[in-house]
DNA sequence: ACACATTTGTCCGTATGTATC
DNA sequence: AGATACATACGGACAAATGTG
């Protein structure tokens, strides 16, 4: 169980986890990341919590998200699955 | 239809009403138990809310759950049935 | 073997109300 | 007043188990 400081909201500190172990390979290119319930189990954070921290992974490009399914590791090769048709392909 | 008060949770109001008729004998041991959907109907909630009923329902060992095929309530000889492949039938 | 419907399990998206800082 | 955080609640979608045809 992580210590979580006050100077700081918990959302960017869960984040900040998430990052690292994806640096550190834990979570690998194509894999999944923790859902949301996983993030509140873990973390003992409530659901709107867990839910701004994979937004704001979502958005940075680290990972991307199939409702229903759950969230990804974002591959290197293909950073930001496109809402781009202009310039893609 | 029921009146929803405001100050409870409406699972919790909906999982009352399940516990008193099973008491009153409207729902009878190893018989099965309205599904979530048709919890949705009946009280007119969204399906989270009515499987969170169920849940709470199964935790106390008040029904228990087979995917699938739905929630029965639990037989007072036999609360919690085993996942048992060897002896039955 | 297959398709289909039903049901539960689980997931994300979103909104509202309350409390705290 | 605003940001953060929590609980509740609704909605939509995909997956797996079960039973029937």
């Amino acid at each position: 169980m992580i210590e979580f400081r006050q100077d700081r909201p918990r959302w960017e500190q869960v984040a900040d986890v998430i990052r690292e172990r994806i640096a550190a390979g834990v979570y690998r290119p194509g894999s999944r990341v923790p859902s949301e319930n996983d993030l509140m189990q873990e973390f003992g954070i409530a659901r709107m919590t867990a839910h701004k921290v994979m937004r704001a992974l979502r958005e940075e490009g680290t990972i991307y998200t199939v409702r229903g399914l759950g969230s990804f590791v974002s591959q290197p090769s293909d950073a930001k699955p496109p809402e781009d048709e202009t310039s893609s392909k």
